[in-house]
RNA sequence: UGGGGUGUCGCCAAGUGGUAAGGCACAAGGUUUUGAUCCUUGCAUGCGUUGGUUCGAAUCCAGCCACCCCAGCCA
């Protein structure tokens, strides 16, 4: 675990750009802040599937420790059972492994923590600084006032020590029904924070918990565990998203009413002899993405109602989605350095996310070729047959990844589109009587174009310059290069070709009425029918750049090796207008 | 009309008083057996706006404007 946060902090501080959390952290540094340490966690709460937008988070608080030779948590937030589940804790624990990261020691559950939370809460009564209340949740609401008028106290506030103290034990032994009572700070009604206006820190839940199973009738609320878990856990810096902004004096405010000794003995630093100082919250903007939905209950929504096949759809922006999609863990990561780290909350291009994959894609993976939509050509000087086996470099760049061997026969197809009878302007590809190369082979010839009684072009009749293979042809450029597969030897595919799920910017805008008017009704089509070069399905890769198509991805779960999958990652840029 | 934030090229984003980095996108060339990649070049007399301070302001001050967040016993 230690290795991975090994990173030289200089070489990895001087290669990224800057931004505010780095500069922060370098200044806690420079002035002894922590005595050294920095240790972020990410807290995710179990009650959904992770997106490319907690995929920012999990970079910044993974990266940022390690650069600096410090740690980072995996912590469930999971203090509303509720909503959350085993399945999703499973997930996310999976997707931060499959980004490449490791989280510092076990997986850390604010569960963990009730006990310890439970104590605390009663130091806080018996010092005064927190009450039980009976208020029903319309009645609270009421008295918490607006955002422009002040709230009024609960009558309950000015309740005994005592009786508060005797209320929470049978709060928490189950006496009481759901709602019947909870547990406030006692703050400031007039506040014109409303996160002060005496929060709930403890309510009571009659349900079953993923982790705790029915130990528990009472849950603490976010604000009163997140900061004490922290705490807890000796993080040092606490970094979360602009809308708990408003929730810092609130983080604040709890940990400083409680003895910090007796939080420094409840954490991990009880007895190390480093001086300890309180964990502080920082926040930065979200990741936003355009054609994009972002919300948790959007996309479950999505899901629920069948839009996709599941939380792991290719379309999906959630983590799970992408890498069936094809997005390599490498691509996502330098995805979320290269959007960057700030207080303002932009939208980004998801032509950003499209390049992170092409970038990756285009060093790393192997060359192939496939048609998907295939034309019939017979070359004539070849022998009925006859099969030559053509070595190609598997990439045109990088030997390291080998090379195959291609089938070439009398009868091979291309694709329909690279053949015209009537060719716009600038085509540079199959024209009757033109001539066009095949990639890895010969520079072929059109004599003649069959046409079946509807006048559609069913097969081309071609002939080889057998001058041609590896070197240019004599006396005249050829220009075009098309990819083939040979008709005989070529195997069958199944293409899924993907593109964005809306044809808006913001799918999310309040100008919607209903997401489903803004599909992108191509957002998915099914080719079968394709035809592949053998190498590419024997198993040793599953992504490949499809040559002059795009990259692609063996599906993990619909693929199999008689019915081989594949999934369009993105297409290859295409510079020539269509 | 309370409080908290944010405004630098079409999009992200550095910059923290010394005269506007970088990436994406876009455009034009070059190389190319992928109309890909790669390479070269171009792309903010301007930093929401109006004033002020200063030899000098995106950076400091004041006003104004726009947008985002907060009234869950969600996180």
């Amino acid at each position: 675990m230690n290795n991975s946060s090994k990173t030289s902090g200089s070489n990895a501080a001087s290669a990224a750009p800057s931004n505010f959390i780095r500069t922060l952290i370098a200044y806690d540094l420079e002035n002894g802040k922590h005595g050294g340490r920095v240790h972020t966690r990410f807290p995710p709460e179990p009650n959904g599937y992770l997106h490319i937008g907690h995929a920012k988070s999990i970079c910044l608080n993974f990266t940022v420790a390690a650069e600096n030779n410090g740690y980072c948590n995996l912590r469930f937030d999971d203090t509303n059972p509720a909503k959350e589940s085993q399945e999703f804790v499973d997930s996310i624990k999976d997707n931060i492994k499959w980004l490449g990261f490791s989280w510092h020691g076990e997986v850390r559950y604010s569960s963990n923590y009730f006990e310890t939370l439970y104590d605390f809460a009663v130091q806080l009564i018996d010092s005064g600084k927190a009450y039980v209340c009976s208020l029903s949740a319309e009645e609270a609401r009421e008295y918490r006032g607006t955002l422009t008028e002040a709230g009024r106290n609960s009558p309950d506030r000015g309740r005994s020590v005592g009786d508060n103290l005797d209320l929470f034990a049978r709060m928490r032994a189950g006496e009481f029904a759901d709602g019947a009572y909870s547990v406030r700070a006692k703050i400031d009604m007039a506040s014109p924070n409303m996160n002060m206006r005496d929060p709930v820190l403890y309510r009571i839940r009659h349900v079953t918990h993923h982790q705790t199973g029915d130990k528990w009738c009472i849950y603490p609320t976010y604000d009163y565990t997140h900061c004490i878990s922290d705490a807890i856990e000796g993080i040092t810096h606490s970094l979360c998203t602009l809308e708990f902004e408003d929730h810092r004096p609130l983080y604040d405010w709890i940990l400083q009413d409680l003895e910090i000794e007796a939080i420094r003995a409840a954490s991990v630093l009880a007895n190390s002899p480093e001086k300890y100082v309180l964990p502080e919250q920082t926040e930065f903007a979200k990741l936003k993405l355009n054609y994009t939905m972002m919300g948790k209950r959007n996309l479950k929504t999505m899901v629920e109602e069948g839009v996709v096949s599941g939380w792991d759809d290719p379309r999906m922006p959630t983590i799970a989605g992408m890498r069936r999609r094809g997005f390599t863990p490498a691509s996502i990561r330098n995805f979320c350095e290269s959007v960057g780290v700030s207080r303002s909350e932009g939208v980004v291009d998801l032509g950003m996310l499209e390049h992170a994959i092409r970038d990756d894609l285009d060093k790393h993976a192997p060359r192939a070729m496939c048609v998907m939509n295939p034309l019939r050509v017979v070359i004539g000087n070849i022998a009925a047959g006859e099969i030559q086996q053509l070595d190609m470099a598997s990439h045109p760049k990088d030997e390291s990844l080998g090379r195959r061997s291609v089938p070439f026969t009398r009868e091979i197809v291309i694709d329909r589109a690279d053949f015209e009878s009537d060719p716009p302007a600038g085509f540079k590809r199959l024209i009757p009587g033109g001539e066009v190369r095949l990639r890895g082979c010969y520079v072929i010839k059109c004599n003649e174009v069959v046409t079946d009684s509807d006048g559609e072009v069913i097969a081309l009749h071609c002939s080889a310059d057998l001058d041609t293979l590896g070197k240019k042809p004599e006396g005249r450029k050829v220009k075009g290069v098309i990819h083939w597969v040979s008709a005989s030897e070529g195997k069958p595919v199944s293409i899924r070709l993907y593109d964005r799920l809306f044809t808006v910017e913001n799918p999310e805008s309040k100008q919607i009425e209903d997401y489903r008017s803004c599909l992108n009704p191509d957002s998915l089509i099914e080719i079968a029918g394709g035809l592949i070069e053998p190498a590419a399905i024997t198993g040793e890769h599953q992504r490949f750049q499809f040559e002059r198509e795009g990259y692609f991805c063996l599906d993990e779960l619909d693929s199999s090796p008689d019915n081989p999958v594949f999934n369009r990652t993105i297409t290859l840029r295409d510079s020539w207008a269509k």
